[in-house]
DNA sequence: CGTCCACGTCTAC
DNA sequence: TAGACCTGGACGG
């Protein structure tokens, strides 16, 4: 389950593991994979990892490099002191650090321990939707990370309230890698959720000013006095005045509503009365500060938890997916409504859907065991616990990390597959490759049970590990409803 | 055996 | 805004 947290996860996993680890040697790649070859090839060198929403960083650097061109007297060439490789993890990418025999058969990318006995730590990737790219550069087109750069986070909410983008309903917006970078599919249904926010509300009708904040905002942002400002530091800027010309720049970051995670930083220079016309945090509604947080809080939750999926040591498999699937209050539950969005893409929630519910849902086959999510937001009000088509999603340890090892040559293991689907599908025996293989994506479907569903109105506060409660105030969902258009 | 679904992007009409 | 990119598990006939 890829999403900020499980990178996260994975970057904490790996740091751990590879201190103190030597890896060596060339990069294997498996060639089905279409993603560029990693120039590489050190006979010592470190690893370590960063992570920022919904991408990793392989930092590799040589450990040292006298006793590197020692031991490569055969190589004239330049060796390379350092690289770095970027990951986004698809659907189904994660990390595993297996014995060099008993690679999984997803295994796209891998790295290998210098000393005895050989491990890999390699880039799993069933599906083949995960990418990496051979350089230094986080994404451009992706928002500071939910988990680790919080305020800015907020700060790129809070500049960019007048968007275009925020026309669009919040469910939608929250995969928009741009604002929320690192929130996914579950992760928007249960802030969604713990929030009471519907799904299909326009979003800028949640994140807004509070009523307070939009006065005065209105008043010291007034556009003639702002104009004025703006041509008196122009004067000053064509004489060629330093200052003069800073302040420029930080009008204009005004003015574009500057997304930088540096925002609010360059702020702090502004001259007062440009102070006075910038947005914060503390003016935003109540429900709209409480959504920020959550966007922080419960990925951070989901971390604490720590899936067994993305953890390279067992002892640090603090749960398994049983655990998660308990941990989840709303996607994927029985008794939650789902519904599909404007992308085709499965919102889970409780309650009213909202106003900018997608017409055609006739054209979607809604999980049979599911309430259907009633597009007329009144209606939906009464989505409670009274389904008799109650089920119960499986639980399964899906996390079978393989036992048993596979003894073939590496190098056979960077075979491609014989691909395409009937002959794969049509062959039922499974070759020890498949033995070992972990499941996809660690996502059983719900099956149906007998059991009744469980009460969902009862949402209860979550309270961190800190014991501080996530939710301190509670927004009722009709003050939700009613600022919706 | 066929169909549907999946924790995510991308690009081409 | 459809699809494309992929594999594989669950389920229905």
């Amino acid at each position: 389950m890829p999403e900020g947290p499980e990178l996260h996860m994975t970057m904490l996993s790996i740091n751990k593991l590879c201190k103190g680890l030597t890896f060596s040697g060339k990069i294997a790649r498996n060639p089905i994979h279409k993603c560029a070859d990693i120039d590489w090839d050190n006979p010592a060198y470190l690893i370590s990892a960063e992570s920022r929403g919904k991408e990793l960083m392989l930092h590799l650097r040589a450990s040292n490099i006298d006793d590197a061109r020692c031991d490569n007297t055969l190589e004239t060439r330049q060796l390379k002191k350092a690289t770095s490789i970027l990951f986004t993890f698809g659907m189904s990418g994660k990390f595993a650090f297996t014995q060099v025999q008993g690679l999984y058969k997803h295994s796209h990318l891998s790295f290998f321990t210098k000393d005895d006995p050989k491990m890999a730590l390699s880039f799993v990737d069933p599906r083949r939707f995960g990418k990496w790219v051979e350089g230094g550069q986080w994404s451009t087109d992706r928002g500071p990370c939910i988990i680790q750069e919080y305020s800015s986070f907020v700060n790129n909410i809070v500049a960019n309230l007048n968007s275009t983008d925020f026309n669009r309903p919040i469910c939608e917006v929250m995969l928009n890698q741009k604002y929320f970078s690192g929130i996914g599919n579950y992760l928007r249904a249960e802030i969604l959720f713990r929030c009471l926010v519907p799904p299909f509300v326009k979003t800028n009708s949640v994140l807004q000013l509070a009523d307070e904040a939009k006065q005065d905002i209105t008043l010291s942002q007034s556009s003639e006095h702002i104009k004025e400002e703006k041509s008196k530091t122009k004067k000053g800027r064509r004489k060629a005045e330093g200052n003069d010309v800073i302040e420029l720049k930080h009008v204009h970051t005004i003015a574009a509503q500057d997304q930088s995670a540096e925002s609010s930083v360059k702020h702090e220079e502004l001259p007062e009365l440009f102070k006075e016309s910038k947005p914060t945090f503390e003016m935003l509604t109540l429900q709209a500060q409480e959504l920020l947080k959550l966007c922080h809080m419960i990925p951070l939750e989901v971390v604490h938890l720590g899936s067994s999926k993305y953890t390279l040591f067992d002892e640090d498999a603090k749960s398994d997916g049983q655990s998660f699937e308990a941990w989840l209050q709303c996607y994927n539950k029985p008794g939650m409504s789902s519904l599909a969005d404007h992308n085709k893409r499965t919102i889970w929630f409780s309650g009213p859907a909202g106003p900018l519910v997608p017409k055609d849902q006739n054209s979607r086959k809604i999980k049979k065991t599911q309430k259907t999510g009633d597009s007329s937001q009144e209606k939906a009000q009464a989505v409670t616990n009274s389904s008799q088509d109650s089920r119960v999603t499986e639980q399964t340890n899906c996390d079978n990390t393989s036992t048993e090892n596979v003894l073939i040559d590496s190098a056979k293991r960077m075979v491609p597959t014989g691909n395409k689907t009937k002959a794969r599908r049509t062959n039922k025996t499974l070759t020890s490759f498949e033995a070992v293989e972990d499941d996809a994506h660690g996502n059983k479907r719900p099956r149906k049970n007998k059991e009744s569903v469980k009460a969902v109105n009862n949402r209860k506060t979550t309270i961190l590990k800190s014991g501080k409660a996530v939710l301190s105030t509670r927004v009722t969902r009709s003050s939700v409803g009613g600022t919706d258009v």
